[in-house]
DNA sequence: GTCTATAAAAAGATAGAC
DNA sequence: GTCTATCTTTTTATAGAC
């Protein structure tokens, strides 16, 4: 629900490619996906998408710059804040993945192209994403709320999570993007806290301090 | 850890293929990984592929049916057996955990394929598997074992995590594999548990009727 | 900004010698 | 069972008209 190529019609060509793409960069994923297929999908010919674009790893660039950028920004400064790590946690999550779900794209491609030799260029902000959130853990840790867990697994884990959520759901409304949002984020903190009854209060005081 | 082409010299190339192709699937992704780069891993012309092989399909094709038919299994039996739905799924957890991280092939390639059209043939296992889940995790909430949650939502975040830890790990040592599976389980059931101090008790009915 | 035509490279796969 | 040579198709990308 939510995808399924609606009316893009007044869209700009390039608009119209990126989100195109996205849907089925997320189905057949990058290397799986042509041009031809791009371009089919937005309704032009092939050629046509190279006028938007240098090359086709440039519309998938944009796509990662879209998914990571704010949302590194975001993470680091959680991670560097005061106050309560869980509840820090609780605020970056339920906004990145509210993010992700509301985005008019579908993100999921990017998690698998990670890895991927073609896009090292990305990798940088992959890091530093996956270490604000192992940070946040850490203090979680340390600080008692947490139960004693492995940050890194615990990163992963949620990390993946979120990768397949935004896999089902993209192009969301706000409303269902902030539900979706927290369903997830009350899952992960759920596994992680040492007292789960805590799980109210955090959600009550992230919610607080989250107008902005 | 764990993989990184050890001295494979001693196994058939049929077998040599199977495991550097999963390892290059799971980095590059199956259509961004040329046969080319496949017999090159392996030290033969890539020709000799097709001597083994009926085609670059037929290699990962090998791989989802490793991946998915004793799992499939499993799960099935899990989800129609009697006794505490927690137990059974976290039985079940376990051994697929397990069972994909001391596998020598790294199999984390395949869930990015779940959605392409070109392995449509493998949905029908994807879907029963994610069914069985599904089914245990609806068991356990009617039972009262579990908090009211959306059990769709709820199998989703689990195949995620299986998947994130199987990209990390694969052809870990069978005391190694337990670990992990060990870990993930159970942050799965925290995150589920109604009652979290259960899941000590849980582990341990889990871990007597396990051998087989 | 989009088109047709086409170049240039890379892909999967086959034929047949050894 | 592996090799070299090669075919066929598909791919990304460019040139230039409109």
């Amino acid at each position: 629900m939510g995808t399924a190529s609606p009316d893009l019609t007044d869209l700009s060509t390039r608009e119209r490619i990126l989100r195109e793409a996205s849907l089925l960069f997320a189905t057949k994923g990058y290397h799986g996906t042509s041009t031809r297929e791009i371009a089919a999908a937005v309704g032009v010919q092939q050629p046509s998408l190279f006028h938007h674009f240098e090359s086709k790893d440039a519309i998938m660039s944009e796509l990662i710059a879209f998914d990571l950028d704010e949302p590194v920004a975001i993470a680091e400064r959680e991670a560097a804040a005061d106050g309560s790590p869980a509840v820090r946690l609780y605020r970056y999550l339920v906004w990145d993945i509210g993010f992700l779900c509301s985005s008019p794209y579908n993100l999921s491609s990017i998690e698998t192209v990670r890895t991927d030799p073609a896009f090292a260029s990305a990798g940088e902000r992959f890091k530093r994403i996956a270490a604000a959130r192992e940070t946040m853990i850490t203090q979680a840790v340390a600080a008692g709320e947490f139960i004693e867990i492995d940050p890194t697994f615990a990163q992963q884990a949620i990390l993946w999570m979120i990768t397949g959520t935004v896999t089902e759901v993209s192009g969301e409304t706000d409303d269902r993007a902030r539900e979706i949002a927290h369903q997830l984020a009350s899952f992960a903190l759920r596994a992680l806290l040492k007292d789960p009854s805590q799980l109210e209060e955090i959600q009550a005081i992230a919610s607080t301090n989250n107008q902005e």
